[in-house]
DNA sequence: GGCGGCATGTAAGTTGTTACATGATTAA
DNA sequence: TTAATCATGTAACAACTTACATGCCGCC
C-alpha cells in the first residue's frame, strides 16, 4: 500500500502564509491575489474547503475573533498554524519541486498562425505586452517598498529572489514581443 | 441566454494539428509531446474523448486505414479535418488570448524557505537549472532542423518565433539559476 | 518468452473555476 | 439608498491526471 501524498498545492500554501501570521479565508485569497499573482493563483472555492480540512486534521487551528480593535460586530474567523503544521509545511519545503505548470496559449495561436492574417496575431502579441509590462512596472515598486522595511520582514532575501525571477522573465517576455512586433510590422 | 464558448484548449490543439496534415490520436500526444512539450501538454484522456467529440461535431473526420504502407494489419484511426472544423480553427485564433497559466511550485517554496536551510533551496534550484538547460540546448537543436527543411513547411516563420520565446524565457530561466546559486553558495 | 513500443480507450479520482447565496458594513 | 467591499461558504460543473484494460507487433 503506497501513500498518496496530497498534490494539492493550496494547503502548503496556505500553511505557508499562516506560518508568517493568522489570517482569514479572505485575507489569503487577498494575499496571494496581490503577492502572488504573477507565478499563482487560488479561488474562494479551493481555499475555504481547504482550511476546514486542515482544521480538522489539526493543522491550523480557528480562533473566533469579536474584532476588539474597531468595535465592528462581525465576527471574523482567523486561522493559526499549529505544530504539527509548521512539521508539514517544513516536510513539503525539503521535496523534489515538481515540474512547474505552464500552458501558453499565445504560443499555442501562434504556431498554428499561417492560417490568419498576420495582423491578428500582431494584436494579440501587443495585448500579451501590455498585460505583462503592467507586472513588469510592479516589481520593481515592490522592491522599493520591501527595502523600507527590511527589518520587519524576516523573509526579505527570499522575496527578493523570488521578484528577481519575476523581473528577469517578464523582461523576457518583453523582449521578445518588442522583437515580434518588430517582424510582424514588417510582413 | 449567453453562449459559453469551450475553454477547452484540446479542442483547438487537434483541430491546428489536423489541419497541417491527418493524424491519430496516438500520434496527436507524441507531437505534443515533443514539439510542445515546454509550452503546452496533454494526455490520452483529454485527446480521445474530444477527438470522438469532434468527429459527432462534424469538424473532423474519421478514416480507418488499414496500412497499405508497411503491410501491418492493424488498423490505425486516422483523422483528417473538415471545412467546419477549419472554420471553428480560424474563428479561435482571432479570438482574445486568455491569460496563461502558470504556477511555480519553485517560488512558492523559495518564497517560505527562511523555515529551513538554504542548502534545500539550492538544491532545488540546482535541479530546476538541470531541467531547463535541457531543454534549452534542444531549441538550438530544433532551430537548425527546421533551417534544413524550410520549402516543406510552410509555417516555418511561425515555428522560428515560438522556439525565439522559448530560448529567451529559459535563457532567463537559467541566468536567475546562476545567480540564484552564487548568492545561496555565499550564505 | 518477455519486454517495449504502438494503439485505443475508459473509469475513477482530483483539482480547479464559476456562479450563486447570504448578510454585514461602509462610503457616495 | 444603492453600490462596493468585506466575509464565508457551497453546488455544479469543467478540466485534467492517473491507472488500468486490451491486444498487436517486432525484437532480443
Amino acid at each position: 500500500m503506497i501513500l498518496k501524498k496530497s498534490k494539492n498545492k493550496t494547503r502548503y500554501l496556505i500553511l505557508g502564509l499562516l506560518n508568517e501570521q493568522p489570517l482569514s479565508g479572505y485575507e489569503i485569497k487577498k494575499l496571494v491575489d496581490m503577492r502572488f499573482s504573477f507565478f499563482w493563483s487560488e479561488s474562494f472555492g479551493q481555499i475555504y474547503p481547504q482550511l476546514r480540512k486542515l482544521e480538522l486534521e489539526g493543522a491550523i487551528s480557528k480562533r473566533n475573533i469579536v474584532d476588539m480593535e474597531n468595535t465592528s460586530k462581525r465576527d471574523v474567523k482567523k486561522y493559526c498554524i499549529t505544530d504539527k503544521g509548521i512539521d508539514e509545511l517544513k516536510e513539503w519545503l525539503k521535496e523534489p519541486v515538481e515540474k512547474e505548470v505552464v500552458r501558453y496559449e499565445l504560443l499555442l495561436k501562434l504556431y498554428f498562425s499561417n492560417n490568419v492574417s498576420s495582423e491578428v496575431m500582431l494584436q494579440h502579441i501587443m495585448e500579451f505586452q501590455v498585460a505583462h509590462r503592467k507586472q513588469l512596472g510592479l516589481f520593481k515598486k515592490y522592491q522599493e517598498e520591501l527595502q523600507k522595511s527590511i527589518d520587519t520582514h524576516e523573509n526579505y532575501k527570499e522575496v527578493l529572489m523570488v521578484l528577481s525571477f519575476g523581473q528577469k522573465v517578464w523582461n523576457a517576455y518583453d523582449e521578445w514581443c518588442e522583437e515580434m512586433i518588430h517582424t510582424l510590422n514588417k510582413k
